[in-house]
DNA sequence: ATGGGATTGTGAAAATAATCACAAGGGAGA
DNA sequence: TCTCCCTTGTGATTATTTTCACAATCCCAT
C-alpha cells in the first residue's frame, strides 16, 4: 500500500460492511443511538472489537450514551466509499449472473447492475427488470456509455482468465470474480474473489469434526 | 472447542478448501507430484504458508521432490470430511436457490442438492435437473427420506430466522445461510454465513481509497 | 451545579498468524 | 555408493489481531 493515507487493519476493513448493514437497519427503525454492545449482539462480534475498529477513525461515539446512528452511518459510507454510487457489468448471463442482476441487496447499497454480457446469442435480449444482455463484443463500448466501473465475472471457470483480460482491456478498474480461478491481471486492477465452495467446504469440515 | 482432537489454526482450516480444489485440478491433469511453490502460484498464497499448514498433519510431502497429489488429496479429503458425501436441502427456490441447485461445482466436491423447498405453491414442481421443489411443510419428512444434513437458506431476510428455527426443529445439523441476517440458533448447530454484500462492499472500499 | 450511572476510547497484554531461513532429508545421475 | 541439487519441515522471529481493563467523560436526574 503506497498511498498517502494511513492503512487500517485488514481485519477491521472486512468488518465495516457488517457495521454498515446493521446501522442501516437501525436507521430504518428510526433508532438514533446505539451502544457498541447492542451492535455486537446483532453482528456477532465483541463490543470492544467494534470500539477498537471505530477508534482508528477518531472518536465517533458519545461516552456514556453510544453512537449516533446517522452520523456513524455517514462516516462509514465515506470510509467504504459508498457516498459514490457504482455501476456494475455482469459478464456471463447464466444462472448466477441473472440471480445477481436481480438482487435487490446490491442497489440498497448503492451498487447497480447496469448491463449484462454474454457470448451466447440466445441470451441477447431484455433481461429481468429492464436490463439488457449485450454481446460480449460490446463490453468496452457499453462500459463508456453506461459508466460502469466494476466487472462481475459469472462465466465458466475455463474462460474466466480470458474474459478478465478483456475486462482489463476495456479499462474496468475492478473485478468481482465468482469463477473458482485465481486471475492473473495487472496489479493496479482490484480483484475480489467470491468463492462459495470455500464456505460450504468449511462447513463440511466442521460437520465432519463434530459428528464424523 | 472441547473435542478430543487437537485444533488447527482457523486460518489454516480456511485454506484447506483451496488446497483441495487445486489438487483436484492436478489430479484431473494426471500430474503426480507438485511442489509447494507450484501450488502457491496457483492459489495466491506463499509456499511456506502451505508447508506450514500441511505440517500440522505430519509429514505429507517428499523432500526434494514435492507432494504426491493423490496421497495429499486423500489426506485433505479426510481432514475436510469429504470422504463422506453430504446432501443439501435448498430452502427458498428463488433466483439464488435455483442457481445453487443447478451448480455443478457442488457435486464435484461431494455435495449434492437433494431437494428444494418453498412456501410459494407456484414453485412446487419439478425443477432443473430432475430436482423437486417441495412445500416447506414437508421439510422434516423429506429430510429423513432423502438423508439431507445441511439446510441452505436462500429465503428473504425477513423470514430467515423463522425458517432457520424450522430447520433446527427438523434436526438439520448445519445451516449454510445466504440471507444477510445473523441467526439465533442453538450452539450445537453449525452455521456458515455467506454474505456476498460484504465482498462487493470491500471491493468498493478499495476502489474508493484508490481512485476516490 | 453536582453526582451517579453508563459507555466510550485506548494503551498494554495476550493470542493468533505469517514469514524467514536453513538444517534435514530424498532423488537421480555418475 | 557418492555427490549435488532440490524441496520439505520446522524452530525462531516478526507481524497482526483480539482481548482486557479501566480512566476519561458525557448524559441526565435531582
Ligand atoms: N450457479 C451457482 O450457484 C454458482 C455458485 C458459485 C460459483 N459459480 C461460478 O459462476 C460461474 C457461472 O456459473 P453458472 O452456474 O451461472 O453457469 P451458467 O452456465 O449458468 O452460466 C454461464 C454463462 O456464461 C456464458 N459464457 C460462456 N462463455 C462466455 C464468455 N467467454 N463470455 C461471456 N459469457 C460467456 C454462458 O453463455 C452462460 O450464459 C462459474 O464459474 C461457476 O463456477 C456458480
Ligand atoms: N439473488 C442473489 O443474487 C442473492 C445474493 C446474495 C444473497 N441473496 C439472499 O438470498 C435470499 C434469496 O434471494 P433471491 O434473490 O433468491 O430472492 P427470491 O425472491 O428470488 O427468492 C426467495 C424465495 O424464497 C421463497 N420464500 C419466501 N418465504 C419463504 C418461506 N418462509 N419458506 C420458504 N421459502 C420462502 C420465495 O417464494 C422465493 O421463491 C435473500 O435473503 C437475499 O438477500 C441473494
Amino acid at each position: 500500500m503506497a498511498d498517502g493515507l494511513i492503512a487500517f487493519p485488514k481485519a477491521t476493513i472486512s468488518r465495516f460492511p457488517l457495521y454498515f448493514r446493521v446501522l442501516t437497519d437501525y436507521n430504518h427503525q428510526d433508532i438514533a443511538l446505539v451502544s457498541s454492545e447492542e451492535m455486537a449482539q446483532k453482528i456477532g462480534v465483541t463490543s470492544s472489537q467494534i470500539r477498537k475498529d471505530f477508534s482508528y477513525f477518531g472518536s465517533l461515539g458519545i461516552r456514556g450514551a453510544g453512537y449516533d446512528v446517522t452520523y456513524l452511518l455517514d462516516m462509514i459510507k465515506e470510509i467504504l466509499g459508498m457516498d459514490k454510487k457504482r455501476r456494475l457489468a455482469v459478464i456471463g448471463a447464466g444462472k448466477l449472473g441473472m440471480a445477481l442482476a436481480g438482487y435487490s441487496g446490491l442497489k440498497q447499497h448503492g451498487l447497480e447492475v447496469a448491463a449484462l454480457f454474454d457470448t451466447d446469442r440466445r441470451k441477447w435480449a431484455q433481461g429481468p427488470g429492464g436490463l439488457t444482455v449485450f454481446p460480449l463484443t460490446e463490453l468496452a463500448e457499453q462500459k463508456e456509455k453506461l459508466g460502469m466501473e466494476i466487472a462481475v465475472l459469472t462465466v465458466p471457470a475455463v474462460v474466466a482468465q480470458t474474459v478478465a483480460e478483456l475486462a482489463v482491456k476495456s479499462e474496468f478498474k475492478a473485478i468481482w470474480n465468482f469463477a473458482p480461478v485465481r486471475l492473473k491481471v495487472p496489479s493496479n486492477i482490484i480483484v475480489q474473489y467470491e468463492d462459495l465452495v470455500v464456505g460450504i467446504l468449511t462447513l463440511s469440515h466442521h460437520l465432519a469434526r463434530k459428528f464424523g
